[in-house]
DNA sequence: CACCTATGATGAAACTGTTTCATGAATTGT
DNA sequence: ACAATTCATGAAACAGTTTCATCATAGGTG
């Protein structure tokens, strides 16, 4: 564990510029900025002050990540939950926003006193993740499924679930199904379709990729579905759309549309949240609880850092990868209103 | 400012004993934490580590509050913004849980490196924002209009906003205009109330108090205001509600009622997300812009932090309190299909 | 051109808070 | 009753940050 001494010696620097450097001083040589942020990054600088060990855990989600979004609240009630049970402090940050030029993830994590994440993340924003795996920092993506060596998550295992949605429609005698996946491709939504297709074949329905519709994570999304859908010949009877807001989006614009649900069409929605019952009507839904996967986050973490790293020696630097912890949780099938018998 | 040293004299331990009392460590007697304690809440101590300037901000809920809300989660996205403009990290703090016994809030704060709150109340816990404000703890209160010395807040002025609202209805013909408020009273459905009785006033009707209902902030809050309004008589023939969740829930109880909405009831309900575009039919409503208010607390604790402390000599302890802030919020009335005009 | 002044980068030293280690006191087990 | 263990504590060592003095350089003025 280097000093900021043992920095300066190596730079051929004084302690103050290192400081000074790692704290964004303004008045600081490009060339002495460019000498200490080496040393500090290829040794693998943390800052301790004073050996104080602090506790934060950091929420970090990457900018496009929707932070207002239901189920990120309700993650951010489960992790609050998590703080008391285990005693962590929350720190919310962009993790775009907040590192700096030539700064490696951990370095960023550490200056700021955190000792582990919780990562949000999108499918363009995935090799963030992997970063930070790869820098052996004690991290936990939530809500999806990377597999990236090394990178640890706890997901909802939505395809059973997505399944039993697509049996409970076809076992009302729906037989033209439609799915409606996120325009961006990720692990769930590829479950969810493996779901799809996996009832439709052990209901004897032929995959037809017509009835697979892409759609924006949003209200208009939704309202754009309900018309796509309405031109279709034949028209789908149900339709299975895999995105909380999507799918309300859908229920409304169905209304104003002229669509009945669920005598002309029925939905089958996802909600991670209470959005099932704000709707009308009340929404049969894939439904996962955020609130359990937020405190399960800060479970991961605790596991991952009551783990002693092993002692590096100043000679061998090794890559000290943390431990990999991957936790899937229940999702389970609600029905509401909005499904009913197919039409003759 | 004085520092671990000052308070080791003063207290007759050693800066050994001081640091473990501020960091809770189990090893040092009750005597001991005692002096401690008594010294650096006396001194206002604040932990100053080498010098360093933290530049966290906490958002603080006190429990009660109900964090995974639309209106937090919104806030939430808005302080993201105010993160990145004025370059604060934002910290989620429990003010119940993470405080120690005989611990001042101030202290709690810098024990956590923690520049600054945002502080998120109910009327039962007014009196830690009151402690706060005393304590001289750069803070500020959202979300709420607290009437308290020394207390800085954002609010939504909704008064104006609720009386346009009741205007309308008046507009439409409804004379019988019931209005539903929390269980809990605070300055903001007061001023609901008073905009409502304003409204009233303009139009000749007379004020009564059977028309007002109290109802919880839940769906379910809601639905029973509907049955309440249902077996009224003569019944209401539009009510303001002034809480999100409590107009969503009133929404969904009419439809189970058989009670059509506008035709039969209109109701104005309030938002301060995106809610009146989730409900059928879509809710005509007071709206606040959460996101303005969450951008607009890091302003104000931009300012306040930028604000030079007076030098407190060491002879006369002075109550350095802080500087207030207040500001006022725009709310405004839209229109959409939850309203129409008196029924014969 | 010479000289003074302002600005900017830097390091030694001073300072802040935390932890380790040694020490003496108190408690407990046999 | 005595040894062993545990506990509370302070001195010292250590980590990071900032202040202050120093030196170099650039720029304006006679």
């Amino acid at each position: 564990m280097p000093s900021v001494r043992d920095i300066a010696k190596s730079a051929g620097v004084s302690v103050a510029t290192v400081s000074r450097v790692l704290n964004n001083s303004p008045r600081v040589s490009d060339e002495a900025k460019r000498k200490v942020l080496e040393v500090a990054n290829r040794s693998r600088y943390v800052a301790t002050v004073g050996k104080r060990s602090t506790t934060n855990i950091a929420f970090v989600y990457t900018g496009e990540s929707s932070l207002g979004s239901p189920f990120d609240a309700t993650l951010m009630r489960g992790m609050a939950l998590g703080m008391e049970e285990f005693g962590f402090d929350l720190m919310v940050l962009d993790a775009r926003r907040a590192r700096r030029r030539h700064e490696a993830y951990s370095h960023m994590f550490m200056r700021k006193g955190i000792r582990g994440a919780v990562l949000r993340t999108t499918a363009p924003t995935v090799d963030i993740c992997r970063q930070i795996a790869d820098e052996g920092f004690p991290a936990v993506v939530v809500g999806s499924r990377i597999e990236e060596p090394g990178v640890s998550y706890i997901y909802s295992d939505s395809r059973q679930t997505s399944q039993e949605a697509v049996d409970h429609l076809t076992g009302l005698g729906h037989r033209r199904i439609a799915v409606c996946l996120n325009i961006v491709d990720d692990s769930d939504h590829a479950d969810r379709l493996a779901g799809y297709r996996a009832a439709l074949a052990s209901a004897g329905i032929e995959y037809d990729e017509k009835m697979v519709v892409r759609a924006t994570a949003l209200r208009e999304g939704g309202a754009q579905l309900i018309r796509r859908l309405m031109g279709m010949s034949p028209r789908p009877t149900a339709v299975f759309i895999t995105d909380p807001y999507t799918a309300m989006g859908a229920l409304n614009e169905s209304r104003k549309a002229g669509v009945r649900v669920p005598e002309d069409l029925s939905i089958v929605g996802f909600d991670d949240a209470e959005l099932r019952y704000m709707v009308y009507p009340e929404m049969t839904a894939v439904c996962q609880d955020a609130l359990a996967m937020g405190r399960e986050a800060f479970s991961v973490l605790n596991e991952m850092l009551s783990i002693k790293p092993a002692p590096v020696s100043d000679q061998v630097k090794t890559t000290s990868r943390s431990t990999v912890i991957r936790r899937s949780m229940q999702t389970w099938l609600e029905v509401h209103d909005s499904t009913g018998p197919c039409p003759p």
